[in-house]
RNA sequence: GGGCGGAUACUCAAGUGGCCAACGAGGGCAGACUGUAAAUCUGCUGACUUACGUCUACGGGGGUUCGAAUCCCUCUCCGCCCA
């Protein structure tokens, strides 16, 4: 147990002098990890198509899991058969869970949003399940993670239906704005109101550290009075939620630059589900200390490859008889192992699992060695150069974040 | 030698007088993906063109018709049956 009382401790190991940044280490039951620190997602408790000595070999040193597949699939209780999910999966090293809260955005067919929770419809078996703060937190308990999540209450930007081109959802959502800004009030009040029960519910403070989640879209307002809720609740961690739900990455960066100073200074701070390298990079210096983010699993099983120049599609027939490696600077089991673009897209074309495997290394170890670059700039404060070795220019349209 | 059936775009395969540059599937080409129901989803796929459109095309050649992938003749090739 750290010196703050909690089963998770965070120490503040040097700060950058023109932007936010810091650089930090936080230690766990399982061991520590240094931050900014990116943790890949391995949902299931599987990092798909990788094997934990594949994952360490990325440098990843926590990873996510999800309370709610893993509640409906092999169900928890499974889960602490095998002793817990460290065990499980044979991931010796700190691992965080998601709560849940974010699927009730995700696949909100058939779902149901009361003060009790939200009860799904599952996809295993189509049984109604009720996920509620102390259903999730008992879920999570049994799951054993190092850092656990708020149950929250987390509303989309946009539709939740991926039809960003429809005119009729666009215009949907542009004749009500007080509409959503109703809905994201609830879910501040509802959020918080939920944290409460997620404390008095959580049975294992010794050994899991649990983290509160601010809420509020892109409001500020509303983010402000989020903040004063959840940081009012003595926890070893505070979350960022609701942000990259449909945004635009201009006001990503906005709510995040605005949002993340509000935090507890001695506490890390986390933005959930964030994201493409320069959304990390304008978080680090907003004060972010943690990210996670499946772009670099789900794109790389679909053949899209993250590198310092830009992304790369592996099924491009330009690659066909392309004997260099993904990335020349890059020394991931794929481009160090000597695996030309022409094999990778053999392997995709040819649909061999061995090409999701190589290029979800690939691109773990593209942000994994992000981070470490990241790390290495925030004492010394050079930030220059850092732009030239990563594909982080913000793009058009994006507030002017810094100074 | 005779009889019957078949030949459609990269492949398989629908289409039997105009609504056909031709259904569908595969393949190919390209795109999307931010707390993972994602080996998913979307678009394109004869040529030129932003498009309108124009041209070339349903085994080869000839014909009927205002109009043919579709009907007739003939040739070539393939399959099955009879000799």
């Amino acid at each position: 147990m750290g010196a703050s009382g909690h089963a998770i401790a965070f120490e503040v190991r040097g700060r950058s002098a023109s932007t936010r940044a810091r650089l930090g280490r936080v230690t766990t039951p399982h061991g520590s990890f240094d931050t900014p620190a990116f943790m890949p997602v391995a949902t299931a408790a599987t990092m798909k198509g990788l094997t934990p000595a594949q994952i360490e070999s990325t440098g990843a040193q926590i990873i996510l899991n999800n309370a709610y597949h893993l509640m409906l699939r092999p169900g928890a209780e499974r889960v602490a058969h095998f002793g817990g999910s460290h065990s499980f999966m044979r991931w010796p090293k700190p691992i965080l869970t998601d709560s849940g809260g974010f699927q009730a955005w995700s696949m909100t067919e058939g779902t149901k949003l009361t003060e009790e929770g939200v009860e799904f419809r599952s996809f295993v078996d189509g049984s109604k399940v009720m996920l509620s703060p102390e259903r999730s937190i008992d879920v999570q308990n049994k799951i054993g993670a190092d850092i656990i999540m708020a149950f929250d209450d987390c509303p989309p930007a946009k539709r939740p239906e991926q039809l960003p081109d429809d005119p009729q959802l666009s215009r949907k959502r542009r004749s009500n704005p007080e509409e959503h800004r109703k809905r994201l009030e609830e879910a501040i009040d509802r959020t918080t109101r939920w944290l409460a029960r997620c404390v008095a519910a959580h049975a294992r403070k010794d050994e899991q550290g649990l983290f509160g989640i601010v809420q509020g879209g892109t409001d500020l307002e509303l983010r402000r009075r989020s903040v004063e809720q959840v940081c009012s609740f003595d926890l070893p961690g505070f979350a960022i939620g609701g942000v990259a739900v449909g945004e635009s990455p201009a006001e990503i960066h906005r709510t995040v630059a605005e949002v993340a100073p509000m935090l507890p200074d001695a506490k890390p701070r986390y933005l959930m589900g964030v994201g493409y390298e320069r959304d990390i990079l304008e978080a680090v210096k907003a004060g972010v200390d943690m990210f996670d983010c499946v772009l670099p699993t789900r794109n790389g099983r679909k053949g899209y490859v993250f590198t310092p120049t830009g992304a790369l599609r592996i099924r491009n027939s330009c690659h066909t008889l392309d004997a260099a490696p993904l990335d020349p600077t890059c020394d991931c089991l794929a481009c160090a192992g000597g695996f030309s673009r022409g094999y990778l897209r053999h392997l995709f074309m040819a649909d061999e699992m061995l090409g999701p495997t190589l290029l979800s290394i690939h691109n773990l170890r593209h942000f994994q060695r992000l981070m470490v670059d990241i790390r290495a700039r925030i004492v010394d404060d050079r930030w220059f150069d850092l732009e030239e070795r990563w594909p982080v220019v913000r793009p058009p349209g994006t507030a002017e974040a810094e100074s």
